[in-house]
DNA sequence: TATAAAAACTAATAAGCATTAGTTTTGCAG
DNA sequence: CTGCAAAACTAATGCTTATTAGTTTTTATA
């Protein structure tokens, strides 16, 4: 049968990880079996494994190359001096990009995480946490500053986080509204709110 | 073994399917086997089937009484004379309330409604969006009365069910914070924005 | 063109799955 | 206390699963 082609700059590894991600976003990853991951890539299941380790690892490697996207991006945030407000538009404009350019990956690593085996399920949980965490001061920051409205700093972040998630469904209008509209309105309506 | 016991108003498929919420919710559908489900009601596996049809007809039950609580109160919601922003308000306080007290009922309509078999699956997505689609008409309404900014509709409706969604992952952090205050902090956000 | 490594294949393993059939136990109504 | 229905049990069916072993084919290099 075929072989697996890379492209230009990917491996083998990299192309059943990118096919893994689509398929563990429509069906989930305990719906997904090895055989039919092998039929969209064009090969019997046991040759998988000769580029990967386990059905497992293939969902560690999606989860914690989304988490160090994320993470990466708010320690170049936190090493700049731009007042909170503008580096919270900032974070939530990366959310919203990270949402609609690496969709697959970034919904699998908000859905199917829970299928991660120990130690990795408890890291990425940690790790999330951390993230969160920081969020949690940047807000606190921006409250006592003055900036940002007398609120709970905690159900704000969680409130933001959530709302760019939500991205999520955003897949099947994508024709409808461009992405440049939908980014700005978002970001006005988390910033200024819906009522006049 | 044990028989199952029913509570006061609740037959025997309720207690099965209150228990298979929770294990839907925490392990999701397809890693919940019928031999677990039937541990934790404290019976053998093929017992449950003198109370249920299938594995299946439990996801069924859990997906279309949250998905029809909330299209009832909309229902409810739309024959009242209160202007477009008290009428956004009460529904929002209503999600928000719901994901609080039906917690693990509206995590599994929300996260696992995928493994519903046709033609559930089908009618599931048709009343979820014909509830969407309310929603924008709402939204619309008061754009065009003024009491909402100037936004794309669909942006903002998607904006504010996200971010109550979001709620799921408030369980951890209850004990910290009142629900009051969640609630109205939540709604705030939402009408008002965090910028100053 | 010969050789070695990479990567495909087929076959098999052992476990887990939802569900059905058939039987026994339980609990209640008379 | 008897008898019947509800609901439990055990055993079995047939299917799917991820993964391993062993073998053959393909590919690239020298």
């Amino acid at each position: 049968m075929a072989k697996i082609k890379p492209g230009k700059n990917a491996s083998k590894k990299d192309v059943i990880t990118k096919k893994a991600a689509a398929l563990f976003k429509s069906k989930g990853f305990s719906s997904t079996s090895m055989r039919e991951l092998a039929e969209t890539v064009g090969v019997e299941a046991p040759s998988l494994y000769n580029h990967i380790g386990s059905k497992s690892e293939l969902l560690q490697g999606i989860c914690f190359k989304v988490a160090n996207a994320f993470t990466m991006y708010l320690d170049a945030t936190e090493n700049n001096t731009d007042n909170h407000a503008t580096r919270l538009e900032h974070i939530i404009r990366f959310h919203i990009s990270m949402m609609l350019d690496h969709f697959d990956e970034v919904y699998v690593a908000n859905h199917e995480w829970k299928h991660l085996k120990e130690p990795y399920l408890s890291n990425f949980l940690m790790q999330r946490r951390g993230y969160e965490k920081r969020l949690i001061s940047l807000m606190e920051g921006g409250i006592a500053a003055k900036e940002f409205k007398q609120t709970n700093p905690y159900v704000a972040v969680l409130t933001i986080l959530s709302a760019v998630r939500g991205l999520e469904f955003w897949q099947q209008h994508k024709k409808n509204i461009s992405s440049q509209v939908l980014e700005d309105d978002m970001v006005s309506l988390l910033l200024k709110g819906i009522n006049k």
